[in-house]
DNA sequence: CCTCTGGATAGACGTTCGTCGATATGGTGA
DNA sequence: TCACCATATCGACGAACGTCTATCCAGAGG
């Protein structure tokens, strides 16, 4: 289950996009939590978790919503965990997911467009 | 300077991911945008051009930021405006591009995370 | 112990992506 | 008209990605 300690990408912060011109290293974090979601299947998978009664998901649940494969479903969930979104829990049998809402409150304060700034002089 | 329109990814909206799952063709216009913002020199245009006096940045101001060629940042500029997240205006000898704030504050909403569904019963 | 089931990992394969150098296009000004 | 500058497009190349099948690992239950 690898880590699933929110890594330092979760600490790319805060500030929007436009109030002033992010970091190399600031953008570099964000990139890789926008990559994990831009593909169509870890965004149903997150939104399937979230949406999900309890808050969270078991991996059977998951996988037979999609016409994929149960490996490509664990590859798209690891990629999600290693993202620090979501974190995995063996209860038993089961694996069951949840997601990190934090992380994707963070994600939107910084994509809230702030007032544009204007040339006044 | 092909599409210039916000195409149609603009319109997988509004509701958070949390609340209900996505369906399939709202999680592949989503993911669309999501990847265009999932490059780190994408983003810092992004800022650049949102952060820059006038809400409005030239090519050659966002050229000039970066260790890469020309060619590569009008590339990435394409991926942008494709998008449906920037357009950009021919003035003179120098083309101007600016963010589609509405764009994005869209994308912001998708990320809230709405309160979680909890098992009352 | 063995077996079954849920899930993760490994390796392979075709596709997409980011970057480059070379070149085309479009506007400016002598 | 011609030379020059700012951007865009093209074609190539290696790296990263999404998917698959085969296999492994971990609990549960006989």
């Amino acid at each position: 289950m690898s880590k699933q300690i929110p890594l330092s990408a979760a600490d790319a912060c805060c500030s929007p996009l436009a109030r002033a011109p992010l970091t190399a290293e600031q953008a570099v974090d964000l990139a890789k939590l926008f990559k994990a979601l831009s593909d169509p299947v870890r965004l149903r998978l997150l939104s399937l978790i979230a949406s999900h009664e309890g808050g969270e998901a078991c991996v059977c649940d998951l996988v037979e919503v999609f016409d994929l494969s149960q490996p490509t479903i664990s590859h798209h969930l690891k990629v999600l965990r290693e993202s620090g979104l979501i974190t995995g829990e063996r209860r038993g049998t089961w694996v069951y997911y949840r997601v990190h809402p934090e992380v994707l409150s963070r994600l939107s304060a910084v994509l809230v467009p702030g007032e544009t700034p204007v040339v006044t002089a």
